[in-house]
DNA sequence: TGAAGGCTAGAACCATCGTTCTACTAGAGC
DNA sequence: GCTCTAGTAGAACGATGGTTCTAGCCTTCA
């Protein structure tokens, strides 16, 4: 069954959300996943870094999915933000305070130590905060209709919505820090309160005022990673 | 000689700070810190659960006095931030983007299977919320001189100024997460003039605005950590 | 029927892990 | 001198790390 590859890939997802990359042991997941050593091997030639990558790439992209659903959703940025973040609170409290973003955890592991995983995790957080940052930018009058690379954001983004962007990805990446150290998933709706101020206050006061939301776009709706 | 231990504790801050908890091994410590592992486990006799607790608090607390030093110089607390957030980027710079705080990494790796440094981590964290809390919080009109425990703040704290500290300290673990993985400081003084905004702007609207700086307190100065 | 290829299975390998343990040195106090 | 304690030194231990490798099981296709 082709299956495998996934169960592997799932149970080094969840490894690392409870013990991070350097305490995940290619044995135990494994045996999590009801795999053998020859099967991982098989699908990840690379060894435990091929899987790593894997998982990063994949997860990542479910995130920016997931947030994008609830984007569209919502009515506007703010509420977005809000929403998110709550819909996280509430991932973590019911797994028990399992974090609820492997990627973070790579990313701090491994930064200093291994480029392809940085980078890899570099192109995630990258990815997100493009994501936010096109739902932070005024709709300019005529869209161009040009199916460029999904990376690539279909508008121009000013500089404002991207250090908006990157500031509601780090506040959530070290939201998830506090919350799980404190076992307190309220942590979470706090600085999601506080996001959504700080989008709202500048969306209101720097662009030209555009408080409608923005238009339903292509949706690549999907569930929960 | 008595500074063995700083120097074990110095190679493992730089050991964490480099490839987290899990990826820092005895032998590692002991050999980068000129020590043997007779002399690790004389003053750790805890073992690295010990080791890491010691980094933990002491790096934790090092860092405090660090805000604190800063916030003492600063105009306001907007300008604090600023200040602060300017200075993990020029650290993280310096260093050839290495780590700059191991508690942030530990936190995330071990919440899930170590109690007690996950309860290590969270008093630090509260900790620098407090003194940042503190410094969002207008003072009232006569302080009772109280001598209490540092760890509570003087002034009662608004669930405000709680919020928008709680806040600061998750963008900023998250900024370090962020300008790692993208090996870009800019990154974090971005981040840093995002959350001055945002103190300032909360500040100046919702407590009857006292918009001088706080009076100098009993200084606990200190070096870099 | 036979060959090929995708996938499973797990023993074996050596390196390294955290920890324990015994032996030793140096200096203080009596 | 002797004793005691703080600290140094590193060999040895069993467990576990990631990886390699050979063998075998199915299904597909000729």
């Amino acid at each position: 069954m082709a299956d495998t590859r996934d169960r592997i890939l799932a149970a080094t997802n969840e490894s690392f959300r409870r013990r991070g990359y350097h305490g995940t042991s290619i044995k135990d997941v494994t045996r999590a996943a009801g795999a053998t050593i020859g099967s991982l091997y098989h699908f990840f030639p690379g060894g435990k870094t091929a899987l790593a990558e894997a998982v990063i790439i994949e997860s990542g992209a479910a995130y920016r999915r997931l947030f994008e659903l609830i984007a569209d959703e919502a009515a506007d940025p703010a509420a977005a933000i809000t929403a998110f973040f709550d819909g996280a609170a509430l991932v973590l409290e019911d797994s028990d305070f399992l974090d609820v973003c492997p990627i973070g955890t790579v990313a701090r592991e491994v930064a200093s130590t291994d480029d392809d995983l940085r980078t890899a995790t570099d192109a995630v957080f990258r990815s997100w905060i493009d994501a936010a940052a096109e739902r932070f930018t005024p709709i300019t009058p005529i869209t161009p209709i040009t199916p460029t690379t999904p990376t690539t954001p279909a508008t121009p983004v000013s500089d404002e919505a991207r250090a908006l962007a990157t500031t509601v990805v780090a506040a959530l990446e070290g939201g998830l820090i506090l919350a799980r150290a404190r076992r307190d998933a309220t942590i979470l709706q706090t600085i999601g309160r506080q996001m959504a101020g700080l989008v709202s206050h500048a969306l209101a006061t720097r662009p030209p005022a555009s408080s409608s939301g923005r238009p339903p776009r292509s949706r690549t709706a999907r569930t929960r990673p």
